[in-house]
Formats: C-alpha cells, structure tokens, sequence
RNA sequence: GCCGGUGUGCUGGAAUCGGUAGACGGGGCGGACUCAAAAUCCGUUGCCAGCAAUGGCGUGUGGGUUCGAGUCCCACCACCGGCACCA
C-alpha cells in the first residue's frame, strides 16, 4: 500500500475546546423527571488529598464514564455524579503543620481536583457535586445519626476499643488492619474509652441476606459475607460450684460429651463475683492485668503458646456427663465474641487441644475417625459419635440437632446464630469531622438537639492538635461545649468527639439525586425517579467498611421510609490498583507516583483515558508503562490522519462493512463485561483494517460513535470535520446486523490425529461432508493420507476438521 | 490455618461452549525516508533443529478424561489479596 505521512492532531486545542463546548451547553446534565428511561451510574467520590489527583483515579472514572456515555447514546437519561468526601485526617494533619484551617486546605484541594478531573473529559453532571464538609450537606449526616439515636441505634458505651498511637484517635474495627492503624499504619492499643456505637450487628443476617437481591461481583460478596462471619451453634449452660450459671457458645454440641474443662475470657464479669471464693487470686488478678496491657495484635498472635490460668476454688459441671471439670481464664478467649467463655473439647478443638496438652487436661474422643492423642480432629463432614450417651453412633450431622434437642427439652440450652461483626466504634477525638449533635444534661442525660437546630457548625478553634488524653480539639472549646439543655433548658455540654470519615460517605448517593435541597435530605420526587444506583464501581478495599456501612444505613433508612428500596446499589463492580512500572505499589516513598497532569500535557487526555483503560483486564492490578502510552498515541493520530480529510459515501463500503458489524458487536459486548482492554483491541483492529480498504464517510461515522465514549474529545472533533449533525456522545449506538458479522468464506483448521497439519478455505457453513472433502483434497493432507486410511472425522462448524486415520491393513 | 484470586512469548495482556495458543499494544531486529536523529511507513519477531520445504517442543509442576485440554478432573508448587485464637 502507499506510504501515509501521520499528522499528530492538537490534542491540547481540542480538549480544551469540547470542555468548553461541554461545559456551557450542560450537555450531561441529568434531569429528574425527565421520560427517559433513568440510569444511575456512580463512581466513589474521592478525598481531596493535598498531592491531587494520582493515575490510580482515572482508571474507576474512565470506566464508569465510558459506561455513562454508552447509556445516554442508548436513550438513557443518566446521572453520573461527582463529589467529594473531604472531612479526615490528612487534611486536618496538613491543617496542623502548615498553620491552616482545615476548611481552606479543603477548599484549595478540592479547586486543584476539580481541574484535574474536568481535564480527562469526564461526562459529570458537575451541577450536582456535593462537598461532605459543607454544612448544607453534614447537617443531613447528623441528621440521620439523629434518626439513628432516636430508634435506638447509636448508644454511647465504656469498652476497649482499638487507639491509634499516632492519630491519637479510636478506630472502628474495620479500620485495623494487621494489628496497625488501617491510614497511617501505626501501632494500635487497646484503651478503655467511652464510645458512640452505631448497631450494625442489628442488621447483620439482612446484610448477608440481600446479598442474595443484588448483583455484586462474587468476591465482594463473599468477602462481606465472611466479614459478617455467621456461624450457627448452641448456647449451654453450664452450672458451676459457685451457684452461678455459666453460659458458653459452641458451634459443635455434639462434642459436648468431650468437654472436659472451661475457659473464660480474663475480662469476663463472673471472675470478679468470684474473687472472694478464688483460691489463687493473687494469680489471677496478675493474668488479667497483664492480658489487659496487651494490644489485640499482641493477644491474638497465632504462633504464640497459649497461656491462662486455672480458677481455684470454682469449677464447672459438664451437663451431660455430671463431670465437675476446672475452669480456667485464657486470653485466647476473646471477651467481645459469643458470652465471653467457652466449653473445651480438646479432642475435637485444635486450640484446646494444644491448651490441655500444656496443662495436662484429659482428652477424650467423641467422634471417631482421628487419632486425638495425636492431634485434634476437627473434620464434621465425616465422623460418627462415641463415648458420647445418647448421640453413640450418630454421624455428627445428625448429632448436632440432637444434641440440641436434648438442651432445649431440659432447659440447659437452645440454638444460637452469633456473627463475627461487631458494633461500629462512631466517636472520633478529632478535630475535621461532623459534630455529633447530642448535649448531655445532668438532669436529663443524653438530649439530641431538635432538628431545626441542624446543622450543629464545627466552631473555629485555637488548636486541632490531637491530645493524648483522647479528648477530642473541641473539648477545649468551652464556650461552644457549654450550652443549654434542650429538654430542660438547664446548663448542658455538647459531645465533643466528631463523626468517622465513613459518615458522609455513607449515603452521599442520595444527595447527588437532589443535591440543593435545605428542607429535605433528597425530596420524595427525586428518590422515587432516580430510586437507587443502578451501577456502582469502586475499589476491593472499601468492601468491610464503606460498602458495608452505606448498605447498613440505607437499610436504616428504608425501615423508616426515607428511600424507597433495601438496598442502595443494583451492582456492584471493582477495578484493580494501577502499579509503579516495576510492579510495586505506587507510593510517595518509592518515587514512581504517575501524575496524570504530565500524561495529558505530552498525549492528551484521550491517549491517558485510552491507555489506562488498555493496560489490562480491568478487574486485576496493572502496572504502568511509560512506554506503552505511546502505542494509543499512535494510534489517535492514525484515527486523525484517516478521518480529517473529506471522505465520500454515507454507506458503509463493501469492503468495511462486515468489519464494522463485528466491531460494533465486539466493542458493545466488552464495554458491558468491563472488558475495555479488548473493546479498544477491536477499535485499532478495525482502524488496521481501513488503512488496508479506505473507509466511507459512513464507515467512519460509525467508528467514531463507538469510539466517543473512550476518547470523546478527538472523536467529538472529527465528527464535526466530517459534517455530521449533533455531537457524537449524542448519537445513537450503534446497531449491528448479526447476519452481517459473518464473512463469507471461513478458515478451517485441518487437524489429523489431533494435530494441525493445514488450513483451508471454505464457504461459510459448509457441509461437514464438504469441509472433509475439501481437507483431504488439501496438498498436505493428502500426502500424510498416502497409505493410511479415514477412520473418522470430527467437524466443528466454521471452526475446525479433526481426521482420524490409521494405517491400511 | 481458613476464604478468594492468579500463573500464557522479551514485556502488558488476548483466546464464549473444550476446537488454528499468543489477538491488540509495548520492546527488539531488518529495511525505506533523512546529512543525521526523532517521528513516520514497510517487513519480521514463542522456543529448538534445518539453506529451505518441514519437523519437534510449548500456557507453573505431575498425573488423568477426550478425536482434541491454556480451558474439565485429581494431586502438588509459587505468588497476590482478604480474614485470622470468632470456639
């Protein structure tokens, strides 16, 4: 073919141009109301950190709103938003050390996004961000803790929670991670602190139930699932030599018979009622102060060797054999899970086992199958019960409702579902956070402030620095903390602490649906159109906390008929971290941070949008290439080149048109399976292929259709070089004619004996008897034929000929 | 330990149902254009043997099922992510 000069098309002009363009006609602007169809897309609005926008961003938003783009130009009338959740800790650390109120490094990050995000040509309905600091929007974040505290569900507590040595600040559970501060990743301790708790574990069992209504990629809901962490069991109750009752929870009563010694957290409340009937107290008194200094990381080392310490003076009777059998206190008994103590069965526990091999404790086998002199046997698949009364000969399956039955009929015990999930810790000593709008009377106790009375504003104040008495910034603001008592009108103190970052984030969906409205948190006309997100995409690390949290206060919600569905997202979708070039994590420290502003000066912003969303299968990590990003460069100037001079023909040309109709097909189906790595593939394939046979004015106009919704500037460009009407992103998608995806004439693999000897051509479905004739026909065929005879042939239509042969007898 | 995932050329990654492994990019090599370089264009590029035609090998390892296995089954190995004394 001719040699083609490529001119490189100005990418900065347009873009510029086409955001204008965007800009002032509001062309994404959603409507409520309007008759379209409605389509809900949703990215997780990002915090506006002080380092800007960082290459991993592009990658969910790109996604999303190629899949935005897609829905308009099939008639939707989408709303795809964008935020951002600006309340948190690095704003208020930069605060500290820059001698800034947290509001004004707030602000100027959130400019700095914005440009950046408006730079890529995202199709945001920007009319509808929200801002989670602004106290139009966290006066409906107190709101709904309002409602929460008013139906019971936010309750204030004394408990060990987890303290983050560095933030000097509680953390929720979910924030933990590996022992370490899940944001800064230093050490955390436990400290007893008196805490605002949200009942998330009064919706566990729906939690995992609806997983069943929605469509979330698997491993999501598998990972809440185990987050959540159900198991059902028994609870028994064993009596004990002190007259009390002690009740256990076990998920295998059939072993009950092999219970042969107790072990109770060294928090448990019955130890101190025993104190003065403890031989060795003394002893255990040391046990619990030490196991009480411990970290929970500490506590919970696996490898560690297990301790504790035998009650003397107390022992415990084992309900099915009469056996009194000691009772012991171990750290290894966690006091937050089931009530605190457990029945031991060291023949069938892997963990008691080890504990009674060290204090010498009797290990009895109640299911056979094992040897439990050697180590526990643990496996309830198989098993059949001995030494073990009435369950004798029982497989464990059957034994277990048995053993329950037994507990019920007498009274010692019932069936009991426990989860893993505890109560959310809500109370945070910061200063950059939703005041919690609760006063404390002296007289009344705790008061909520009436709702006309929202937002409760965060105060200016002196210093944010964190204390490390865990009192929060505003505690030492004593003009706002002193107030009065709404109920009473008596001298009141305001709660001091501040909401988690995870507040405003938790229902920010429902703001974008009515974004202005101050008398209401989404009008009932706005939530009955939008109802809920239709597609949501973010990322594996917010699947036990914010994706967990939000589906826990949307259900809130519904129950007391703010929206009008149990769950806030239809689907759910995740995309995979970009990498640093050698595969590491991205990170400041490590110096390979990909700023998008530098992509975008040297290619553009359709070579970055194209680029991260070809880099790889968008469910998986991917690392950067600074090399790779010239290939889509490439590949836009081809686009560029073909298709800014005049064509002719407003049909699809012969040559073209079947490439065109599998094109559409491809590109279509890949955008919907998130497979834009290979819907990108299809759109360079065809391209090739017009630099092999020139393309009509038709065929390109097809072309930049399916490609506006990747690189929607230049595609937006060349529509309008072309002549054609309207914009591209508000086209039609395109449709193709199955009939016509086919060519007529196919390539057959010829296979004799399994291995592929040759390829010919046929017509498209051909006989089977034909392809065979036509494969033996076949040159090479023929002469590895020679002295051999057909045994068999197998056809795979249009695809394949496999000839079995053998030599003649 | 438990739960998920992944393993394919030099490299990022393709490959509905089991049906021509390596699409589409990057990089390399050779050539054209150029005083030269960049850019661009053309060709080539899994490995081994061979001048070639061609033959053999090849999707983490070892077995199996099948006319046919990257894909299914069994047993392993390595790496990544989540949970982690949850009774």
């Amino acid at each position: 073919m001719e040699s083609v000069i490529i001119v490189k098309y100005d990418f900065c002009r347009i873009e510029r141009k086409w955001q204008e363009r965007w800009e002032k006609d509001k062309t994404f602007a959603a409507i409520t109301g309007d008759s379209r169809p409605k389509y809900y897309c949703l990215v997780e609005f990002p915090y506006p950190s002080g380092e800007g926008l960082h290459v991993g961003h592009p990658r969910p938003y790109t996604a999303m709103d190629i899949i935005a783009r897609k829905r308009r130009m099939e008639g939707y009338n989408v709303l795809f938003p964008i935020g951002y959740d600006a309340f948190g800790l690095p704003t208020e650390n930069y605060a500290i050390n820059n001698h800034m109120h947290p509001r004004k490094v707030t602000e100027r990050n959130i400019e700095r996004f914005t440009s950046q995000l408006k730079m890529l040509g995202y199709s945001f309905d920007w009319d509808r961000c929200v801002d989670t600091t602004d106290p139009k929007y966290y006066k409906w974040t107190q709101w709904i803790f309002l409602q929460l505290y008013k139906h019971g569900l936010a309750y204030k507590s004394q408990m060990p929670v987890n303290w983050c040595t560095s933030c000097k600040c509680v953390l929720a559970n979910e924030e933990v991670v590996n022992g370490v501060c899940e944001r800064c990743g230093s050490e955390v301790v436990r400290r007893e602190k008196s805490q605002w708790m949200l009942k998330i574990t009064e919706y566990a069992q729906r939690l995992i139930d609806d997983l069943d209504d929605v469509d979330f990629i698997e491993r999501v809901k598998i990972q809440q699932r185990n987050w959540i962490g159900r198991s059902i069991g028994a609870e028994v109750l064993f009596s004990t030599t002190a007259g009390d009752n002690m009740t256990v929870f076990t998920t295998r009563p059939d072993t009950l018979f092999g219970a042969t010694y107790m072990a109770m957290a060294p928090e448990h409340k019955l130890i101190g009622k025993w104190a003065p009937l403890l031989e060795n107290l003394n002893e255990v008194r040391e046990y619990q102060a030490a196991a009480a200094k411990k970290s929970d990381f500490e506590r919970t080392e696996i490898q560690k060797e297990k301790t504790g310490v035998m009650l003397k003076g107390v022992s415990a009777v084992n309900p099915v054999t009469g056996n009194e059998i000691p009772i012991f206190i171990s750290d290894y008994v966690l006091a937050s899970y089931g009530t605190g103590a457990i029945m031991s069965v060291p023949g069938h526990d892997s963990r008691d086992w080890e504990f009674a091999k060290k204090f010498g404790l009797p290990i009895v086998e109640v299911v056979a199958g094992g040897d439990v002199t050697k180590e526990a046997y643990t496996d309830f698949e198989k098993g059949v019960m001995v030494n073990s009364g009435f369950l004798n000969g029982l497989p464990v399956q059957e034994a277990i409702p048995r053993m329950i039955r037994w507990l019920e009929d007498k009274g010692l015990g019932k069936e009991q579902v426990n989860y893993k999930l505890r109560d959310w810790v809500f109370s945070r000593q910061r200063y950059w956070g939703e005041p919690i709008p609760l006063v404390f009377c002296e007289k009344c106790g705790w008061v909520p402030l009436p709702e006309d009375q929202l937002p409760l504003e965060l105060p200016d104040v002196d210093s944010y620095e964190p204390t490390d008495t865990g009192e929060s910034p505003l505690s030492k603001m004593s003009d706002w903390v002193n107030t009065t008592c709404p109920a009473c009108g008596g001298p009141a103190k305001r709660e001091t602490d501040t909401m988690p970052q995870w507040a405003g984030s938790s229902w920010y969906f429902l703001r974008y649906m009515d974004p202005h409205n101050d008398d209401v948190l989404v009008s009932k006309e706005a939530i009955d159109y939008w109802e809920r997100v239709d597609w949501y995409n973010g990322g594996m690390e917010h699947t036990t906390l914010h994706l967990l949290y939000s589906r826990f206060w949307h259900k809130f919600l519904y129950d007391i008929g703010v929206v009008p569905t149990p769950e806030p997202y239809a689907k759910r979708t995740s995309h995979g971290m970009i990498l640093g070039e050698g595969g590491d994590k991205m990170s400041k420290s490590r110096g390979n941070v990909v700023n998008p502003n530098e992509i975008v000066e040297e290619f553009g912003a359709d070579t970055l949008r194209l680029y991260i969303m070809f880099i790889g299968d968008f469910e998986k990590a991917a690392p950067w290439s600074s090399t790779a990003v010239k290939g889509c460069k490439r590949f836009l100037d081809r686009v560029w080149n073909l298709a800014e001079s005049p064509l002719i023909g407003d049909d699809y040309s012969a040559a073209n048109e079947s490439a065109i109709h599998r094109a559409i097909k491809k590109v279509g189906e890949d955008i919907e399976s998130m497979k834009f790595n290979t819907a990108i593939a299809a759109l360079m394939s065809l391209v090739n292929h017009f630099y092999d046979s020139k393309p009509s004015r038709g065929d390109i106009k097809t072309f930049l259709a399916l490609l506006s919704p990747f690189a929607p500037h230049i595609a937006e460009e060349l529509w309008e070089i072309q002549g054609f009407e309207g914009m591209a992103c508000q086209q039609p998608w395109p449709e193709y004619d199955e009939a016509k995806t086919v060519e007529a004439e196919k390539e057959i693999a010829v296979q004799v004996n399994g291995k592929l000897r040759s390829v010919i051509v046929v017509p498209v479905d051909s006989e089977d008897s034909a392809v065979v004739a036509a494969a033996c026909a076949d040159e090479k065929i023929a002469r590895i034929m020679e002295g051999k005879e057909l045994v068999k042939s197998i056809v795979v239509k249009n695809k394949l000929v496999n000839l079995i042969i053998r030599p003649k007898n």
